[in-house]
DNA sequence: CCCCCTTATGAAAACGCTTTCATAATACAT
DNA sequence: ATGTATTATGAAAGCGTTTTCATAAGGGGG
């Protein structure tokens, strides 16, 4: 596109590329008049500092990086466009890597991002501590929803543990006493959030938890049916579940119809994330809402504050997003005799 | 991450920079023992070329951008899956542009890529002809299922025609005749191909074509729904529909079941692109498919032949994948009587 | 009126590669 | 042998910035 460089805007001004640079970077070390001359005549020749040799020069870190885990997840789909979306603003470099759950994957593409000195990377929920580890080490990070040791890495998450308590103790106020909670991967510590606040939620009303009641899904749609179908061979049937996402909890109202199980009537449900297809089904998902606009901009903002380093050397910032239930048509309350589904 | 420069490398191994440039470039030029050694070398330190030194000498373009125009939608978020993975296997750097259908978006995304010298640019299907038109003048362009304007761009596509001609003589077989029609935006052309399909496929068999048998959405779930309502208002409503792609057809299926329309009893439906979530629901979505795979394949390696230059001057590749019905639970033979739902 | 300090500017040297041009060495034809 | 390609290497000049260092011009304080 531009095809004029700094020294020829410094000719077209008399002036020297090193003022030239310096209203690039620096406006206020030149004076007004020599200023807004230059930068009048880079308007006008619409001219572009060349990228290459700026990063070249002033060998700073570039450009930014978004790891999700899986892209066709709308609540990570929406997460990446409202990321792209800042960083397009800011004029920052985005590349998204979809690591597709997939450990080798995320390697090559840290090693890769390593190798183009990307300035800082974002991870969602998903990504593996070995992967965040390794690139803490050389670039700055954040992560979104996804909690590490607590204090050595900037993060930010929805407030996982009231989510799951919230949700819970909805279904416990329509006299829900036997609850299924389909959780995340062991060692998501968002996930592990959700069950601990459905199991202080239970506990608050002594009701003993069951590890029965316990499935461990890996947040997929299929992983919901594999759910339903084991809460049907227990003995006794639970007669509402929790879902740790929404994803999975769609695939427990797909098993659920097939059998003719319906909803709300027969069984109850709740999701997480209330992402905008909740109702995907004719029946809107009683759902726990993630802010992903707070989420992405609280993360995106420390991590331009971190780029310009006013963070303070190993500022670690930790913000923790609140959640809110949405009531939608899943759930109904119990009356009378209580024997599950 | 690394810390070598091409000249330590060269000191190390008793060369010269140029020479070690190319081993790096142009391994042919050097002569075997030396070009082992210093392979040697670089792998022995790690050596990573610093690729911003190497832009701004070569002044070569760099780099690839996808641009999508709604990532939300899983065919989409597909391809952009299998793009980020040939990209990465060629250590070429990928931005995915999501414009969720918005020209100011587009033009936006499209100028900060060429003020970075992107090196080519994969269109997916929903991008605008002026964002396509300008990128054109000023780097390589591939189109994923984005016919234009014949002979002037390379462009990989679906048999978007057969495709729609197959679903159409599928449901004919059926003995549906009064058949409903959603088609996508108007002006895109896969969405132009798929319905010229359906017609010709009508038209074979004697049937008149009916305006308000057609229907046309924005590819959205909710465009489903609103397809729905609209063809109920017909005095004769159909007894079949076809739509343009998977996600409005979900949209026709949620509507449906909201009303007491059972499928595919009272209404059979076809969809386009065949996603591999068309299990969404628990009735699997008879839909004709798309060689993703094969469509990815093939745009990103034109674009490959394209950046090294080997196709030749203005050699212009179009490339049609087959499609291929793919038969789920969604539809049913009409016997006797055919009034309509 | 001299010295020092600040402010405004420029010259020149990086930054780490690629590219052009030159040279040396070998091979091949006459 | 002599001349002409061909192959293998290196020296040096960019690429378009930023950065360091130097200089010049103005502004008090003594």
């Amino acid at each position: 596109m531009t095809k004029y460089t700094i020294t020829e805007i410094a000719e077209m001004c008399n002036t020297s590329p090193t003022t030239v640079s310096r209203v690039l970077n620096n406006p206020k070390l030149v004076a007004e008049p020599l200023r807004l001359k230059i930068q009048k005549k880079m308007k006008e020749v619409g001219y572009k500092p060349n990228p290459f040799a700026s990063r070249l020069s002033s060998k700073s870190k570039w450009g930014l990086a978004l790891f999700v885990f899986d892209i066709l997840n709308p609540f990570f789909a929406l997460i990446m466009r409202k990321i792209s979306h800042l960083a397009m603003q800011h004029g920052i470099p985005l590349t998204v890597c979809d690591t597709e759950n997939n450990r080798e994957k995320e390697m090559i593409y840290l090693d890769y991002l390593l190798d183009n000195k990307i300035g800082g990377i974002i991870f969602a929920e998903g990504i593996s501590i070995e992967t965040i580890e390794r690139a803490l080490k050389y670039t700055e990070i954040v992560l979104i929803d996804r909690q590490f040791k607590e204090g050595v890495v900037s993060e930010v998450t929805s407030d996982n543990y009231n989510g799951g308590r919230q949700a819970t103790e909805y279904l416990l106020q329509l006299n829900h006493k036997n609850i299924g909670f389909i959780a995340g991967p062991d060692k998501w510590p968002s996930a592990e959030e959700r069950l601990r606040g459905y199991c202080d939620a239970l506990k608050a009303h002594d009701i003993p938890i069951q590890k029965k009641l316990i499935f461990h899904g890996d947040l997929r749609f299929e992983s919901g049916i594999r759910a339903m179908e084991y809460f049907l061979t227990l003995p006794k049937w639970p007669t509402a579940i929790f879902s740790a996402n929404d994803q999975m909890a769609f695939g427990v109202m797909s098993k659920a119809r097939s059998l003719n199980i319906s909803i709300p009537e027969d069984l109850s449900i709740v999701g997480f994330d209330n992402i905008p297809f909740n109702n995907f089904y004719d029946t809107k998902l009683t759902s726990v809402e993630q802010d992903i606009q707070a989420l992405c901009n609280s993360a995106f903002d420390i991590m331009l504050k971190k780029l310009d380093n006013r963070l303070k050397e190993n500022g670690v910032r930790r913000i923790i997003v609140p959640t809110k239930l949405k009531i939608g048509e899943t759930c109904r309350k119990l009356i009378g005799k209580v024997n599950g589904l």
